[in-house]
DNA sequence: ACCTGAACACCGTTCAAGT
DNA sequence: ACCTGAACACCGTTCAAGT
């Protein structure tokens, strides 16, 4: 058809679903997800917007690719085994997979298709649940609980620019500064932020663990309870 | 200055933040986030889209002012009486005005910036904790640990186009039809979800506070346990 | 089968101009 | 002080046309 002299210009590895999901996520990952449109993910790819439409049906199916690769990243739970250290394992490697991906937890509203790696992910959480002990109706219980607590601990963590004990500290006291004239309002955030937290920092990770385990043993303390 | 016979047309309430801030509530209460524009919200309040811009700084602005008139229909728990249940008002409350406003939740995702209606409920709280004897270090931990399950199980709900336990059931039993020929892969979702949750269907509510008795519960032994 | 140019119907926001 | 028209630099998506 075409002669070789035509198309001297820079190879490039042909496009496919994969690889517009893949850009797509390293896209949102470096400049944010208000930056990924169809037009910048077309140039990253060194292809026209319009292209993407051969692979993805529209911005919200592309988003439903995006978030299932996060769901691929997670270790789910082996059954038969420590089901609280399984777990614990799992919810760690979401809360790790969530913040790698920042944009993610808040692109999970309204969506309400389930992806292969998400429903993987939740089958094995029954599954470990079940071989546990847990009755179906617990078991559902706890898997919503656990999901709930993961999401909205990653949604949190989105709120504040700062990721360090020491970093969160330094938010704290300019918090303190910035709202000082309207402070006589609030005597515990002053207490307990401007006395505390603005010292000592905040630290996600041992605040994670603490609520995640205040979790399991109540789970297990209702399993032996039966 | 203008003769009255100049200005015979309908009569509006002149513009200020608190009006736009409700009307923009209200526009993506009823018609969703996605449809809350600039250009839309100023025909809804009879005006041209940049008027808006001298009652709010950008959309950002508008989003932050949205979001902390949610925060002002929480019940703020009391301090110094029964903790636990001033606890669970407040956690009910948060539940029921993200419900009504289920675009908020999914908002909330890198908003630094917290109004006065949200301090209020974060004060009283952490003042609420504080007088039931938790440590100030506690006190953090039993906060965020809260709201993380309120927001995340509210973000949840979101994934669901049904509310009502039947409603749940009739899209489980659906889900089981349209993911047939991948459910071999996935035996826990089928005994959990095709043989149970499809039947008897999911109650948001028993589940909701099925998850926050076990936190409550938890923070109270950790309490006692000192 | 896959890619593209042009077009459509939108966005948020700015700025100078009106009253 | 508050509102607006026109404009700018974008969006997602469709469609007919190219190879």
């Amino acid at each position: 058809m075409s002669s070789t002299a035509t198309h001297t210009k820079r190879r490039r590895a042909p496009l496919s679903r994969e690889r517009v999901l893949r850009a797509a996520v390293a896209l949102a990952d470096e400049r944010g997800i208000e930056e990924l449109t169809m037009r910048k993910l077309a140039k990253e790819l060194g292809v026209e917007a319009m292209s993407l439409y051969n692979h993805v049906a529209h911005r919200g199916d592309l988003l439903d690719g995006m978030i299932d690769l996060v769901f691929g990243e997670i270790d789910p739970p082996a059954a038969g085994g420590d089901w609280k250290a399984e777990l614990r394992k799992r919810a760690v490697s979401t809360r790790a997979a969530l913040l790698r991906h920042r944009w993610a937890v808040g692109q999970m509203e309204g969506r309400t298709s389930h992806g292969p790696a998400n429903l993987k992910v939740h089958d094995a959480i029954l599954g470990c649940l079940r071989a546990a002990g847990f009755s179906i109706e617990m078991t559902v219980s706890a898997m919503s609980m656990q999901d709930a607590y993961i999401y909205g601990f990653a949604l949190q963590q989105t709120d504040m620019s700062s990721q360090t004990p020491e970093d969160f500290a330094a938010v704290a006291q300019q918090q303190m500064v910035d709202y000082a004239e309207a402070l006589a309002d609030y005597p515990n955030l002053v207490e307990v932020v401007g006395g505390h937290v603005a010292k000592a920092g905040y630290d996600y990770e041992a605040e994670f663990l603490f609520g995640l385990d205040l979790i399991l043993d109540g789970l297990e303390r209702r399993l032996s309870a039966r």
